[in-house]
RNA sequence: GCGCGGUUAGCUCAGUUGGUAGAGCAUCCCCUUGACGUGGGGAGGGUCACAGGUUCGAAUCCUGUAUCGCGCACCA
C-alpha cells in the first residue's frame, strides 16, 4: 500500500536497506519486536545480579522486592504502573552501575484467593467448602493460584520487567512457610503473640474474623430509635440496633450527668422481647452526655467498645447473635431470624408494648468486610493477636538504622515504637512526605492485630494443643510436638502476616543468606499509597521487630490509575482496561510512557486511549529518527562508531552539545529524586522538538551544502546524540530503545540494559 | 469532629529555592520540504477557585472562605 513511500527512499537512498537493514523502512512494529527483546534479555541473565558485568557487582547493592500481586486474577493499569515505575527504577540502577536486584513473587492473598474458588464451587457445583472439605478445598485453590500465577508472569513479561525470575517466590511456598513460623515463635516466646477472648470483626458473609484494616466503611441513611427497655426502668436509651438490646447487661451514664446520678449501681431486670435481660447501671467517662439521651445501653458481646466497657466495670457477656448473623435468643420473630429481621420484630415489639419513645433518620456509618462485602458482625471470640503496645527487651540492636531512633540493646520498646520511630528518625522516608501524616495518625489509633482466620487457604498457625485432665497444654513451635493426642489449630494466618516479612523471607531469612546480607535492607519500597497500613507498616513491625533493621529505606508510593473519565475502575463500571490489550494495540514502551508522564507520586491519575496512542506515535517518531541518522551518517556495521571517542565539534555543534548536556544533567538529577514523570516529559520533548525539529532540520541544510568540515561535524554531533538518547530512554522505553541500539554500528556494544547512563 | 490533597488554556495535567504563565491532546490556518502525514510550520485560547496579608515583585509564602476528593475517628 505504502509503494510510493518505499519508491521515494529508495530512490532517494539506493543504499539505505544494506546500510541500516530494511526494518527502518517500515513503521516500528512493536509486536514483533518486544517478545524478541524480552527473550534476548532472559538469555543474557542479567536481570539476575549474579550475572551482571564486573562494573555492577562491584557497584552498590540496589535492590527493590516486588509488590506480590494477588493471584487472584490478573493485571490491571494500576499493576501496570507499579510494573512500569520500578522497572525504571531498576533499569536506571543497572545502568548506574549499581548490583541491580528486583525480586519478583506472587502472594496467596488468603480470604481473597479462597472466596474466588469457593464461589466459583458453589456456582458451578452447588457445593459450600464445607461439603467438599479441607483437603479438597485446597487442591482446588492451589490450581486456581498456579494458573492465575502463569498470568501475571506473562503480563509483566509483556510489560518488560526485568525481575530476576530466579529468585521468584510465593507468600505461601515452604521457605517463606519457613519465615511465617519461625517469626511467629519468637514473637510468641517474647509474648508478643497471644490469645485472647474478645470482641473481635466478624464477617459472616467469609465465615472468618478480620482485622480492623480489612473493614471499609460505608455511610447510610439509618434510624436511631429511643426507648425504655420497660415501663419499670426509668431510664431511656437510644440505639441503631434494637436487637442487640437482647444482649444488654448495663446502662452506661456519663458520672457528671446529674439527670442519672441517682441511679447509678442499680440493678435492673424485666423481659425484653422474650429474653431475661439484668442491666446494672455504670458511669464511665466514654459516655457522650450531649448524644441521644445521654444514657446506652452496653451490649458487652456486640459491640467493641461495650466490650472495652464491660471489662472496666465487671460487666458480665451476653452473646445473642451467632456467626451467621442470626439472633439465638428472643420471641417468635426474632429467634433464629437474621439481625436486619430481628431489628424489625423488636421496633414492633416496643411499638406494641408502648416502649418506642423517637425515631429519628440519622447519617451512620456501617462496616463492610473489605473482600467480601459483607456487613461485620463484632462478635466475642478466642482469636490470636499481636500485642502492639507490650513493651519487650530488644536484642542484639547493633544497627544504625534503630540506634538512631535511641532504640538500643536491652532496652524496653513496643512494636508500636519501633513502627513510629523507623520513620521519626529517618531511617526511612516516605514520598511524598504528606503520607508519614497519616501513617503516624494509623499508628495512634493502632489496637492489637488479631492475626488469626478461619479459613483454610493460608499459613497454619503453628500452635498445637492438648486436653489433659486439668487443664489444655499448647505448643508453639516450627515442627510439631512429639507424642500423642496433639492436635494443631485450625486457624490460618492473615495474609498480611506472611506479607510483612517479604523483605527478607524473600531473600533467604531465617537463614544467614549472602543475599539478606547483600540486599537487606532493600533500597527502596514501591507501591500504592492504598497499601500503607496494611503492607508498609507491617513490614517495618517485622523487620525491625526480627531483624533489628527497616524493611527499606526510601517508600515511594504511588497513587490510583483511574479511567479517562476519573471514575475508580470497577468491575460492576466495566471500565477496566487490560494493559496486555493496549499492549498489543500500541505497545509496551508506549503503555508505560502513558503511565509515567505528568504523574507524580501519591497522585491518582487518568488513563485513556489517547494518551497512550500519543506515545505510540512517539516511539515511530524515535525510530524514524533513527533511519534518518543511520542512512545519513558514514557509520555501518563494516565500518563502526567508536561511541567514546573524543571528537573536534564545530563551535555551533559544540554549543548544542553542551544544551543536550544541561538537559541530560537536569533529567539525571530529577531521575535521582524520584521524578520520573518530569524526566520522561523532557526527554520526549527534547527528542521531538529539539532534536528532530530543529537539528535534524538543520542538518539537511548542512548536509545539502559544500562545507565539508560543517557535515563531518553535524554527522558525529547526531550519530553520538542518538546514541545519548537510547540510553537516556531506555529506563522507559527499554524495548524499543533496544531495538535500535541493535542495528547501531558501534564497536564493542553490550546489550542496552547494561550500557552507562549518559548523564 | 481531626487531618491531608486538589482547584492553572476546551480536556488532562506540569510549573522542583517567589522574578513578565507552560506541555500534550483538541480547535483554526498554512505546508506533497533529502526520516517520519503516526509528519512539519504557525495561530487563538488563562484576572492561575475566591478574599485578605507579607514582599520591589505571589500560581508559588501566610490567614481565611468556597468546592471536590481522600484518610482517620465517632457511629449509643
Amino acid at each position: 500500500m505504502d509503494n510510493k513511500k518505499d519508491i521515494k527512499i529508495v530512490g532517494g537512498y539506493g543504499h539505505i536497506d544494506e546500510k541500516i537493514g530494511a526494518k527502518f523502512l517500515k513503521p516500528y512494529d512493536s509486536v514483533a519486536t518486544e517478545d524478541k527483546i524480552y527473550t534476548l534479555w532472559e538469555k543474557s541473565g542479567y536481570f539476575n545480579p549474579d550475572n551482571l558485568p564486573e562494573r555492577n557487582k562491584n557497584g552498590e547493592p540496589f535492590s527493590i522486592v516486588l509488590p506480590p500481586p494477588n493471584v487472584t486474577g490478573m493485571l490491571h493499569m494500576g499493576s501496570a504502573l507499579m510494573l512500569a515505575i520500578e522497572d525504571i527504577m531498576v533499569r536506571y540502577a543497572r545502568m548506574n552501575g549499581k548490583n541491580t536486584l528486583w525480586l519478583p513473587g506472587t502472594d496467596h492473598a488468603a480470604i481473597a484467593t479462597q472466596s474466588v474458588v469457593e464461589k466459583d464451587i458453589q456456582k458451578k457445583e452447588g457445593k459450600s467448602r464445607h461439603d467438599i472439605g479441607r483437603e479438597e478445598l485446597l487442591l482446588r485453590v492451589d490450581a486456581y493460584a498456579k494458573q492465575s500465577h502463569d498470568t501475571i508472569v506473562r503480563q509483566m513479561k509483556k510489560m518488560g520487567c526485568s525481575v530476576d525470575w530466579s529468585r521468584e517466590a510465593f507468600t505461601l511456598d515452604e521457605k517463606r512457610n519457613l519465615s511465617v513460623k519461625t517469626a511467629f515463635k519468637k514473637m510468641y516466646d517474647d509474648g508478643l503473640i497471644y490469645r485472647g477472648f474478645r470482641v473481635v470483626n466478624w464477617d459472616p458473609k467469609g465465615q472468618t474474623t478480620i482485622s480492623d484494616d480489612e473493614i471499609e466503611y460505608e455511610t447510610r441513611k439509618t434510624k436511631l430509635y429511643t426507648f425504655k427497655y420497660s415501663k419499670d426502668i426509668p431510664i431511656s436509651i437510644s440505639t441503631t440496633r434494637p436487637e442487640t438490646k437482647l444482649g444488654d447487661t448495663g446502662i452506661a451514664v456519663h458520672p457528671d450527668d446529674t439527670r442519672y446520678a441517682q441511679f447509678i449501681g442499680r440493678e435492673f431486670k424485666t423481659i425484653f422481647a422474650g429474653q431475661e435481660i439484668s442491666l446494672k447501671v455504670i458511669a464511665d467517662r466514654s459516655v457522650e452526655m450531649a448524644f441521644g439521651t445521654g444514657a446506652l445501653g452496653v451490649t458487652p458481646a456486640h459491640s467493641q467498645i461495650d466490650w472495652e466497657m464491660a471489662q472496666r466495670h465487671g460487666l458480665p457477656t451476653k452473646q445473642v447473635i451467632n456467626e451467621y448473623a442470626k439472633m439465638t435468643v428472643g420471641i417468635e420473630g426474632i429467634k433464629d431470624k437474621k439481625v436486619t429481621e430481628a431489628r424489625e420484630a423488636v421496633v414492633l415489639w416496643l411499638k406494641e408494648n408502648d416502649l418506642l419513645e423517637k425515631e429519628e433518620d440519622i447519617e451512620h456509618n456501617i462496616s463492610l468486610a473489605q473482600r467480601t462485602g459483607g456487613v461485620v458482625e463484632p462478635l466475642p471470640k478466642l482469636q490470636w493477636f499481636i500485642d502492639v503496645n507490650k513493651k519487650f527487651n530488644i536484642k542484639d540492636s547493633g544497627f544504625t538504622s534503630l540506634n538512631k531512633q535511641g532504640i538500643v540493646s536491652e532496652k524496653e520498646v513496643s512494636l508500636k515504637e519501633l513502627m513510629k520511630g523507623a520513620i521519626t528518625s529517618g531511617s526511612i522516608r516516605i514520598m511524598p512526605d504528606r503520607f508519614e501524616k497519616v501513617y503516624f495518625n494509623w499508628i495512634e489509633n493502632l489496637r492489637d492485630w488479631c492475626i488469626s482466620r478461619q479459613i483454610w487457604y493460608g499459613h497454619r498457625i503453628p500452635v498445637w494443643y492438648r486436653s489433659a485432665a486439668t487443664a489444655t497444654e499448647i505448643y508453639c513451635d516450627i515442627n510439631p510436638p512429639k507424642g500423642e493426642g496433639w492436635k494443631q489449630d485450625e486457624d490460618t494466618l492473615d495474609t498480611w502476616f506472611s506479607s510483612g516479612l517479604w523483605t527478607f523471607s524473600t531473600l533467604g531469612w531465617p537463614e544467614k543468606t549472602i543475599d539478606l546480607k547483600t540486599f537487606h535492607p532493600t533500597t527502596i519500597l514501591e507501591t500504592g499509597s492504598d497499601i500503607l497500613f496494611f503492607w508498609v507498616a507491617r513490614m517495618i513491625l517485622m523487620s525491625t521487630y526480627l531483624l533489628n533493621e527497616v524493611p527499606f529505606k526510601t517508600v515511594y508510593l504511588h497513587g490510583l490509575v483511574r479511567d479517562a473519565k476519573g471514575r475508580k475502575i470497577s468491575k460492576s463500571l466495566g471500565n477496566n482496561v487490560d494493559p496486555l490489550d493496549m499492549i498489543t494495540k500500541y505497545g509496551s514502551d508506549a503503555v508505560r510512557m502513558s503511565l509515567i508522564v505528568g504523574v507524580g507520586p501519591g497522585s491518582d491519575s487518568k488513563i485513556g486511549e489517547d494518551k497512550i496512542k500519543a506515545y505510540k506515535n512517539f516511539a515511530n517518531k524515535l525510530w524514524n529518527i533513527t533511519r534518518f541518522v543511520l542512512s545519513s551518517t558514514e557509520y555501518t556495521l563494516a565500518n563502526p562508531f567508536v561511541e567514546s571517542g573524543s571528537y573536534n565539534y564545530n563551535s555551533n555543534d559544540n554549543e548544542l552539545m553542551k544544551i543536550q548536556n544541561a538537559m541530560l544533567a537536569d533529567i539525571t538529577v530529577d531521575m535521582n529524586n524520584y521524578r520520573y514523570y518530569l524526566a520522561a516529559e523532557k526527554l520526549y520533548h527534547y527528542v521531538w522538538h529539539e532534536f528532530a525539529d530543529k537539528l535534524i532540520e538543520d542538518s539537511k541544510k548542512i548536509f545539502s551544502s559544500d562545507k565539508v568540515e560543517e557535515i563531518a561535524s553535524r554527522k558525529q554531533f547526531l550519530f553520538v546524540s542518538m546514541c545519548r538518547i537510547l540510553r537516556a530512554l531506555h529506563p522507559f522505553m527499554p524495548f524499543l530503545t533496544e531495538e535500535i541500539w541493535s542495528e547501531m554500528p558501534i564497536k564493542d556494544k553490550s546489550l542496552l540494559m547494561v550500557e552507562k547512563w549518559p548523564g
